[in-house]
DNA sequence: CGACGTCAAACTGCATGCAATTGGAGCGCC
DNA sequence: GGCGCTCCAATTGCATGCAGTTTGACGTCG
């Protein structure tokens, strides 16, 4: 398979990027839990950029989902309801699944030492923090994107699995990604055999058990907005009960 | 199927959001041309706003993928590569089994009447113009994704039929899509029954068939730059040269 | 005639400033 | 104490201004 010409869409070195990046990796190690408020100054000042650049940050963000963006209101890290996470999930399954299948058995012996090194890695953070854990696992599946060539398969891949990086830490129980690993070295070694159907299956049933491990119930742990919860039962009543509602619910 | 609540992340009446509509609709209706340049200022001034915001948009454009955008240069209309339209065929394939996946069997009456008075549209548009029946086939698929609820769903299937879309313009000969309509009706009737395995075959199929009827041949019909073009001949001559060549070929 | 160097216009990258909106603290009323 | 009102600090929405970069036109020279 010849190399195919860099990625025209890769990101650039703007400060814009620069920022992105760093919010991105903020958010999917919780360091930013969802919910959490960006303002734009407090940004600029933090990465020494005017509010115009922060901003701009923020707009990339909420296009790929990890940030929410509300006219006049301060951007908050999304949080994503339980069925978006489950829907996030399910494409997440077919994308990679379309990964693997274009990458079975056209792997190159470096390819495959880098996955290889990659799982390693993840297996000496099996010690460190969850958060850690879960931004391996979640490169893992990208560097496999990224093999693939296909800058849009990149995108979108990165895209869901960051976003499915996000759900985690709203719904999951703690440590629950660890065993994941043997998995990952299972994708490999398919790949690595040609065995397209059997990968793909592999990768299905990866994705398939990380997502139900995670999302053990419709009634998330923590974070969840009050006003989400109680949104069933709104019409219930008059609105203009439910407008006093929301006013309990946001205090709260 | 319940409702849910309306997507977070629909488009709010920014200006930003009305020049990304706007813009967006230019391009899959070819009045943009891939390659068109699109100055901020030249922007600014079409839609009455200030460069800030003009180029807000096109970073959202870019985040699609329907806009070039390069540091220090003028925003150009995408023009993707003959691999990166198949990749984004491929993608769009597996997203859309996925649609009819979840929609089959759980439409109401009033969606099906929808559907097909969407698709009745498509069959009086086919006296007008390839690019209003081209964007009608679009808008059946999006509705379709529409139906599902999911909210991120529908932003990657809009995305990724947007970016077919714009390749069918660089790509495809004339005419080449009318004959989908009875495709869209076999669809709507498959969903309808509820049979879930056909529909998904018949989807695939459906878009398969767009893609090999449209993607005739690695070599692009117009619009594609000469550089690329020549990139494979560049191995044969030392460095220096190619630089003059790529001149010339700029020039052009 | 074509290659090369120079320069001004065009354009982008980014910061700053101002008007408009929000939200929440404080305060009076029931 | 709870509810509603007013008002101000915090924050966003957007335009404008300035500096740096690119483009391509022009003049010069081989």
């Amino acid at each position: 398979m010849a190399a195919r010409p860099s990625s025209k869409t890769s990101e650039s070195s703007d400060k814009v990027s620069v920022i992105c990046r760093a919010l991105r990796r903020a958010i999917i190690e919780q360091a930013l839990e969802p919910g959490a408020k960006l303002p734009e100054d407090a940004l600029g000042e933090r990465f020494g950029v005017s509010r115009t650049i922060a901003r701009h940050a923020l707009g990339q963000l909420a296009a790929e989902g990890l940030v929410e963006l509300r006219r006049n209101r301060i951007a908050v890290v999304a949080t994503p309801s339980w069925q978006e996470a489950r829907d996030a999930f399910d494409i997440r399954i077919e994308l990679e699944r379309l990964v693997v299948r274009q990458l079975a058995g056209k792997l190159t012996k470096a390819q495959i030492a880098e996955l290889n090194a990659h799982v390693d890695a993840e297996d000496r953070a099996r010690g460190g923090t969850d958060a850690v854990s879960i931004r391996l696992a979640t490169e893992f599946h990208i560097l496999l994107a990224h093999m693939t060539n296909s800058p849009i398969l990149v995108r979108y891949v990165s895209e869901v699995a960051y976003r499915c990086c996000l759900t985690l830490s709203l719904y999951s129980r703690p440590h629950s990604s660890e065993c994941a690993i043997n998995e990952h070295r299972a994708i490999i070694a398919a790949l690595a055999r040609g065995d397209e159907v059997k990968v793909m299956e592999l990768m299905h049933h990866h994705l398939d058990s990380v997502a139900n491990r995670a999302l053990v119930a419709p009634t998330p742990r923590r974070g969840r907005d009050l006003l989400d919860i109680l949104a069933p039962y709104a019409d219930e009543v008059t609105s203009d009960r439910v407008v006093k509602l929301t006013k309990i619910a946001r205090r709260g």
